[in-house]
DNA sequence: AAAATAATTCGTTAATTCGGGAAGTGGCGA
DNA sequence: TCGCCACTTCCCGAATTAACGAATTATTTT
């Protein structure tokens, strides 16, 4: 992951509509949600919800896939790994033992 | 972490000098760098610099300390967990085992 | 007490972001 | 093929964000 990509992906979420969208579709697992449903979900009028899932896409962290008629947005995590492991790459000049924080962390479901 | 606390985490690093400056101070560990090093490293004027530092401090990504005339900031890991675990809470309903990709994630190091 | 140094606050300007109505695409059923 | 439905693109005003010089506050040195 570059810099660039980073920064892109922390720009999507850092709005609160579209993180209630990756939230919601976090829950909803592989499936997903097509984005008619989203829009009744999270109350947002489809041209502003377009926009929100046309930034969270090019961020990629969620993929879209058409099914007829209606198109399917699912959650990407392995992007959220990614985005970490960047963020914290080198942690401590590369000695982890003296950042144990960094062992404990990051255990899935804590939140 | 509230959904409000964790856009301000993301706000804040979505931003490219930020980002330099946290992942600076994440190599830097636990003794961190007083704001003038920052400065001369990543070639940021001061008062430029100082606006982003409190940007960062206020999303609690960062810590400052008082030494002598300088101030150190160093990096608060944990906060980068809280916000994984906000993001990916009750991940695929909760049913952990549809949805084996975050089980394999955020292993440190991996950037 | 005065000068020097470290960092923050203030004020201005330029650029970006947000929300939603109107109009445009593309796929599907009658 | 005509219309409908799901979604996207375009456009706009309003609000937010970014950078930096000048002035300010706080701490140390002489």
């Amino acid at each position: 992951m570059e810099q660039d990509a980073a920064i892109e992906a922390f720009a999507a979420l850092a709005q609160s509509s579209r993180m209630k969208i990756y939230r919601l579709l976090v829950r909803q697992g592989h499936d997903g949600l097509q984005v008619g449903e989203i829009s009744r979900r999270l109350e947002i009028v489809p041209s502003t919800l377009s926009g929100h899932m046309a930034i969270l896409r090019r961020a990629g962290l969620v993929t879209a896939k058409r099914q007829q008629r209606e198109i399917h947005y699912s959650a990407d995590l392995a992007v959220m790994n990614e985005l970490v492991g960047f963020m914290l790459a080198d942690c401590c000049n590369g000695q982890v033992e003296n950042c144990s924080e960094i062992l404990t962390l990051l255990e899935p479901g804590t939140g």
